[in-house]
RNA sequence: GGGCCGUUAGCUCAGUUAGGUAGAGCACCGGACUUUUAAUCCGGGUGUCCUGGGUUCGAUUCCCAGACGGCUCACCA
């Protein structure tokens, strides 16, 4: 770094800017590289060509010199020579260093070793470089180097741009899908005067003018309805949640949510849409619905497994339960297998929780699990044939929760039943229970139609297509403590 | 927040078994070299051994506390 300031100042002694205006670029190295495969090895194109880019890597030979110039297309090899720049010219390319960021201008060959090159006869300094790069084959390999300077990380560890890649398909996709079915997307608050539509403690911030706390949205969820009240018949959003929980290899503070809102359908019509959709999506992504992940195969391939939460807990424990089970024999078997329970829950509850530690870890190939009780799910509507359930259904893939989707409580009525409900709980201790929002209650009264809605984690599914271990992978900035 | 593990050069890592302030490859600096591509050859270590305290004649090494990270458990998606 000593070293490159002081050659920062020799180049300003010499008059040479070291960073630059712009610079007249014509083509990319993918461009070169694919336009002049063919060439033969020693070959001549008789094209010359502008490209601009940050030097990887530089290869001395005397009066000869390679470097290799990446952009985002890719890499492409420079050759520079005192025959090719002249003696004064020449002695200022030597004088680069690996990660400066040229302009060079020349014509495209193929060396004798069949690598498509431009011979540089003329190039200029874009902008100096005055930190060394990590090192060129081991790259960056501490993960918190990786994280918290990112910008390394894109630079030397070319998968990281390709999982980033994935991602920007993936929600491009997404959005293609949703659009050419005639869902228009709409943003709505991430600062909410109450924080609804799931369960989970808010960050919680304060607005000077208003003289009052607002909170960043754990989901878009109750606005997103609102739109429906509105007239709106498809509407999605997608968008970041923020969530003051735990930091983990699958949890990060904010996160990427697809949701979206189908007026006149039920909660079946989403699992078949959610198949369709994602069948269409991975497809367009990755080329194939069959793929590694983990070591292991995952096949997205519809139709998927379906399973009603009671038949999967059944089949867990070993013995018949529905909602007919009393909770105190919900806990027994609770307790037989080792799962904590809190004293405040009832039996949906209690059965919830035997699902997520016995049995969502051990579903790999994608499942709908489908009919949730009632008691977890304060927004869905009841099952048409059990109260005690709820229309809604979670996509589980490898062990994760990746979607969850429900026929909408359109009821006004059962609405404010199941806000108080969770205030009692809230009341009881239970700091996520949800807050009762009356607005929304006002909006519901004027009447919703019949609608399905669905949420979906993205930097989940892209772990999925990115065989990725951790949502640090996928999330370009991904929250850290910060050091000192 | 709990448990376990880690932090040494710009990067990737050795090492101090048992206390005497440290080494390799790449990068970097000087030299040779006009078709190399992890270029090669000759010469050169550039360091707050994460931080603070303790023990000691002496600590990067041992002890204690802390910071940051990873894995994991808990909460959650």
């Amino acid at each position: 770094m000593k070293r490159r300031m002081e050659k920062l100042e020799e180049l300003r002694g010499k008059g040479i800017k070291p960073y630059a205006l712009r610079y007249e670029r014509t083509d990319m190295t993918s461009d070169i590289r694919d336009r002049f495969d063919a060439l033969l090895d020693g070959g001549e194109s008789g094209y010359t060509a502008s490209l601009a880019g940050r030097i990887m890597a530089l290869r001395r030979h005397g009066k000869a010199c390679f470097a290799d110039l990446a952009d985002s297309g890719g890499r492409l090899q420079l050759m520079a020579s005192v025959n090719s720049l002249g003696e004064a010219s020449y002695a200022a390319f030597q004088d680069l260093d690996i990660g400066d960021w040229i302009g060079a201008r020349g014509e495209v060959f193929k060396s004798r070793r069949g690598e498509i090159t431009l011979r540089v006869s003329a190039f200029e300094l874009l902008s100096k470089s005055l930190r060394p790069l990590p090192e060129k084959w081991h790259g960056l390999k501490d993960v918190e180097l990786r994280y918290r300077q990112r910008y390394l990380d894109l630079m030397v560890n070319p998968e990281v741009k390709e999982n980033l890649m994935v991602r920007v398909k993936t929600v491009r996709e997404l959005r293609r899908f949703l659009d050419e079915r005639g869902f228009v997307e709409v943003e709505t608050p991430m600062l909410q005067p109450i924080p609804g539509g799931a369960t989970a403690r808010p960050f919680i911030t304060f607005h000077q003018a208003l003289g009052q706390n607002l909170y960043m949205r754990i989901a878009p969820e109750l606005y997103l309805k609102r739109c429906v009240v509105g007239g709106m018949e498809k509407v999605y959003e997608i968008n970041r949640n923020f969530r003051n929980e735990g930091i983990s290899y699958k949890h990060n503070p904010e996160f990427t949510m697809l949701e979206f809102y189908w007026a006149y359908a039920d909660y079946n019509d989403l699992a078949a849409f959610l198949e369709e959709m994602l069948a269409d999506v991975v497809t367009s992504v990755k080329g194939t619905l069959s793929f590694e992940y983990q070591e292991r195969n995952l096949d997205l391939t519809p139709p998927w497994r379906r399973i009603t939460l009671m038949r999967a807990v059944s089949e867990a424990v070993g013995s018949e339960v529905s909602t007919r089970t009393p909770v105190e024999e919900l806990r027994a078997l609770a307790n037989g297998h080792e799962v904590p329970t809190e004293k405040g829950w009832g039996a949906g509850k209690v059965a919830t929780e035997l699902f997520e530690k016995l049995v969502e870890p051990n579903l790999w190939e994608p499942t709908l699990v489908m009919d949730y009780p009632r008691e977890v799910s304060p927004l869905a509507r009841l099952h048409r044939d059990d109260p005690q359930l709820t229309e809604r259904f979670e996509l589980i893939v490898a062990g994760r929760e990746v979607a969850n989707a429900f026929s909408e409580l359109i009821d006004p009525l059962d609405q404010r039943e199941r806000f108080e409900e969770q205030a009692r709980q809230r009341e009881g201790g239970d700091e996520e229970a949800h807050v009762v929002d009356y607005d929304y209650l006002r909006a519901l009264e004027y009447g919703m139609p019949p609608t399905g809605g669905l949420g979906l984690g993205v930097d989940r599914l892209v772990m999925l297509l990115t065989n990725t271990h951790s949502i640090r992978e996928v999330i370009l900035f991904p929250h850290l403590r910060s050091g000192n």
